[in-house]
DNA sequence: AAACGTATGTCACTAAGTGACACGAGTCAA
DNA sequence: TTGACTCGTGTCACTTAGTGACATACGTTT
């Protein structure tokens, strides 16, 4: 049996990521997607709501990568140990690194593209409601306690304003930066941001 | 000279909240909006750039009332003190309170409507921009440091979650609130996801 | 009164997005 | 093998979202 295959909308997320990029969101259609992606517009847009949530895939496997994998995090380790862990800079596969420059060049365009930034919220939206199930796993509690949503919500907050301000120094201030970098600065924001003590390993 | 009135984009988000609350947003038009609001549907796109977009003035003037209104916060006040000051029952007009019923039902109608929830989080994001500002000037840094968009970040994440909080207990539980109730809520919640001391006086 | 900026309406147009139906590829059971 | 069943996709006609270009009306300034 064939190990499940990847999602094809992420690859026309990433077909139309590029079109973005390139041309701006005004100036490409949805006919311009499907061509580029090799696909009828008619699945286009069976596969997407608009043509600005087409690139919600690629931040879901990129940019919000972290906020996702925070779903495995196990209860008796620190978020440090735990980031560092799980997403190690010679696991990534080339494809990886492509999405995530991808990813990163769209999130320093959302300022001048307001129709993306709601397509980032959506995503961050999305993520947040994983990140609230965590939070509920580490302090025992439900995820419609009140308590919960908030820390989950500051914590995905503090992922994406991470996040933003990575995107806008690596492209217009042209920073580079390496993966432990990152994981630190997203566990550092996530410290900070937490409401409930949910960072250091908690009881089983 | 009289006084300047009302943004007509207020008018029309009217409108909009009532039709799409009726009718659900699918089955709304911008054709029926501009009926509603005796417009011609050519003004109704020069005002919105899409018809969810056109709730936004209200939940500017209404839900995020509170944050707008932490641009007018004094240094030498606290939170509370502040936000009981500024934002009396006595004070409500008729009008606003009829805006606050139907930004209620809007955002109660979120889990339904996800073309919704995305005007709904640019407007956040529009006042979490301000409440930047508010950092910023409470903690005598730059709008552009990391830690005051950290702070301003998750200050509106916590009144996007009290009031989304607020507006499902209302609706779907039929709860009743008190403003000052309310006032409390909002204020113990950005006590609680500041990450930095704006909450109390600080010098001048 | 003339000149100006700004807001709106009219109308023709492009592009976003949907509904209905047909087609082909993969199960699964007999 | 066959037939029925699902699932994803393509085709095409259609509705609605949204824009560009131009005309008109109103309040201000001079």
């Amino acid at each position: 049996m064939p190990a499940d295959r990847e999602d094809p909308r992420l690859t026309v997320s990433r077909h139309a990521a590029e079109l973005f990029l390139a041309r701006g969101v005004a100036a490409t259609s949805g006919d311009d997607i499907a061509a580029a992606a090799g696909l009828s517009k008619r699945t286009v847009w069976r596969y997407f709501r608009s043509k600005e949530s087409a690139v919600e895939p690629l931040f879901a496997v990129s940019s919000l990568r972290f906020a996702n994998q925070l779903s495995e995090w196990p209860l008796d380790v620190s978020i440090e140990t735990y980031l560092h862990a799980v997403v190690r800079p010679q696991d990534q596969t080339p494809r990886e690194i492509a999405d995530d420059i991808l990813a990163v060049r769209l999130v320093a365009l959302l300022p001048k593209e307001p129709a993306l930034r709601s397509a980032w919220l959506m995503s961050c939206h999305a993520a947040e409601e994983t990140i609230i199930e965590v939070v509920a796993r580490r302090t025992r509690r439900w995820t419609t306690d009140f308590d919960v949503r908030l820390c989950g919500a500051a914590v995905m907050t503090a992922l994406r304003i991470v996040d933003e301000d990575i995107a806008t120094a690596a492209i217009t201030d042209r920073r580079e930066f390496t993966l432990p970098e990152v994981i630190d600065r997203m566990a550092e924001a996530i410290r900070t941001a937490s409401t409930l003590p949910i960072c250091d390993p908690v009881a089983p």
